[in-house]
DNA sequence: AAGTAATACTTCGTGATACGATGTATTACA
DNA sequence: TGTAATACATCGTATCACGAAGTATTACTT
């Protein structure tokens, strides 16, 4: 998929794959390939945005005699998904006016 | 609208802006603003790009003696637009990822 | 006649971002 | 013994949207 248009999503992707249950890096990638997917460093950029802007809170528990990093989607998080449904009638619209105007002279 | 969302609509945008008939940048300005808003410098760097990619040819003609460059679109413009309507379908498939972990403790 | 809005294109600088490359370290399995 | 899987971190880079500022003409308003 276009690099591009992945972006905006990836933010909204990585919340909804916290939403339900705390989870880690490790897991987010593998439970997002269906969907979209994402290389560790951009996973680890994105979860580090995602905590400085506090839409998520990690806490590190030990597991296997390894550390994972647990991430928690804040209120924040949560109002950020929200927001995205919102903008999404507003992406509709344009995907709309593009279909428009390709199939205008078929 | 969040920025990034917008990142990947905005070339297909302009593509299809000029799709039935050749555009000038004033005028591509004035028939997106109804479905996305885009400044000067933004528009004239993405068609810069397009030209670049060969997507679209500009020709320049003089309006009310001052200089207007037309910009019209490729093959390789509307392939592009074909391809985003294809890449659409996956954007789709996040979508609902996100709204079916958003719903699932609703 | 003067001033302002609209038309029209250009360039510069900047912050945000996705991602490849690379590194570290442990566990599991062949 | 070796290799794949698990798990996180950092650096550097190219791409990109956009504000700011500039240039120049036409059209209107006062």
């Amino acid at each position: 998929m276009d690099i591009q248009l992945k972006r905006g999503l990836l933010d909204v992707c990585v919340l909804a794959a916290i939403k339900n249950e705390d989870s880690y890096g490790y897991k987010i990638i593998k439970d997002l390939k269906p969907y979209i997917e994402l290389s560790q460093s951009t996973l680890y950029t994105i979860l580090k945005r995602l905590e400085t802007a506090h839409m998520l809170t990690v806490h590190t528990v030990e597991h296997d005699g390894r550390l994972r990093k647990y991430y928690h989607i804040t209120e924040e998080g949560i109002k950020r998904i929200d927001d995205f449904k919102n903008e999404w009638n507003e992406i509709l619209t344009i995907y709309r006016f593009v279909v428009k105007e390709d199939e205008e002279d078929v």
